[in-house]
DNA sequence: ACGACCTTAACGGTGCGTTAAAGTTT
DNA sequence: CAAACTTTAACGCACCGTTAAGGTCG
């Protein structure tokens, strides 16, 4: 008579639980060596808890409990096994990464709290490509911009003017003066000699959001460089300012990498 | 008239799908502004745009959803802001250590592969305390033991003698003695002169099985050496075998650290 | 009237823990 | 007979993605 252990037994020396068990069961990773037809028992043999080790080895490493299923139909039993460690190992190479970059910030949120009451929270966000008609100009004050706004949004059949509009602030040799260009979105084709036609490429962007006034954008631009920093990004194209009627969105795109 | 969203807009402006907002909804996480009580339709605010991104900047540091809203019903803002960063932080700084170690196990398990067909793995347990009767001796060979084992059991009334039964292999100085301790379970209290009655100690031991023979076992012994020296374990008492009919299985106590 | 929008409802995925109700063994 | 074991079944968790079936808006 070969020796047998029913669940509790087995599920006591492997220090398994027994829901455990029969969820192995279920799932065909481990399948008791035998079950009483009559009563449903499950019954175990002590080979089986070699058998069960290997199946927990694997998964302190990180394997999910597919992972194991699979390894063990495997055909060439070195190889699969070799190709799941390695995709384990970068698993956890990235994550530590991640986890690494993420302490960063936590650290940078918790200093930020020092010194200031209400930090101002900074999100990823990827955009679309938008088709968008827009006018370029310099200007020397902020509110200036407006007036081309205006003019732009005049000059355009009314039907063909989306709800998004806003400004791409290219960079200015600190002259003194500012390099604006107001756009709206197009919910259709037009085109026009008083101002461009293209295409807002799709990016990736850094965002906030701040009301209407000088100083107030003045602290989310800055809120986003700061994050920016922490996270080694660097700005990849024009910024952007998206009007949301009292609220103003700030976007800076930023380099894939 | 305040400016609103439908859903889908708010979802474009915000990138975050429809899905999720509904479900954000649904959990209390972020209500829209209004909902039309005809249709059922959401409107969102601009305003609700930053109130979303505060939720995804926390949930970006790894808060969960739960979290975060309890940090907006909390009374003291600051105060348990600043816990909850701190805890994310310990969270985070814990795993990366898990990480780290796991990623060494990962490593140490592949280069294993290139040396050994097949690993034999090794598992940690926690074992809860085992009354036991023993006897202790010093034997020249291991196969002597069994002798000690067998007087053992002959001594004992077979109606208190539990399944498990096993070896305790205590320290020795290399002298070329053997200084093992052969034991079984006890099902019920007992008391003699010939044999000890003690209380195995609870413990956690790092264990592998192998098959009966001494070149088996002492290729399961190496097994559990190298991976305790990997995880940095010390060994705390007495090494024990456990008889499993065909099988042995070997646990080293580990120190709790 | 058609397409693009919106709604609720319900399942899926990961790895089990946790009752619950009922049969089996000692 | 009671205690200790076993069985299946089903919900819960975290965070939505993904159909499905059916109203609403322009």
């Amino acid at each position: 008579m070969a020796m047998q252990y029913r669940i509790g037994e087995f599920s006591t020396l492997s220090g398994v639980s027994t829901k455990t068990l029969r969820f192995y069961d279920e799932i065909g990773l481990l399948r008791p060596a035998s079950v009483d037809s009559r009563t449903g028992y499950r019954h175990y043999r002590p080979q089986q808890l070699e058998e069960l080790a290997s199946i927990l080895a694997l998964k302190n490493l990180g394997a999910s409990l597919a992972d194991v299923r699979q390894l063990k139909s495997a055909a060439s039993y070195g190889t699969s096994r070799r190709e799941l460690l390695s995709e384990l190992k970068n698993t956890i190479e990235q994550s530590i990464d991640a986890a690494t970059q993420t302490l960063q910030c936590v650290n940078a949120a918790l200093a930020e709290l020092e010194v200031s009451r209400r930090p101002i929270p900074v999100v990823v966000k990827h955009l679309d490509a938008i088709p968008v008609a827009c006018v370029r100009a310099e200007v020397k004050s902020y509110s200036h911009i407006l007036q081309f706004e205006q003019e732009l949004l005049n000059a355009l059949p009314p039907d063909c003017v989306g709800d998004l509009r806003g400004v791409l602030w290219h960079r200015c040799a600190d002259s003194g003066a500012l390099d604006g260009e107001p756009f709206v979105a197009l919910k259709r084709k037009v085109s026009s000699r008083t101002y461009d036609v293209k295409l807002l490429p799709a990016t990736t962007v850094a965002c906030a959001y701040s009301s209407l006034d000088d100083e107030s954008a003045e602290r989310s631009y800055e809120a986003i460089r700061k994050w920016m920093g922490i996270r080694g990004y660097k700005i990849a194209g024009p910024k952007r300012e998206i009007s949301l009627g009292q609220m103003l969105e700030i976007q800076f795109p930023l380099k894939s990498a």
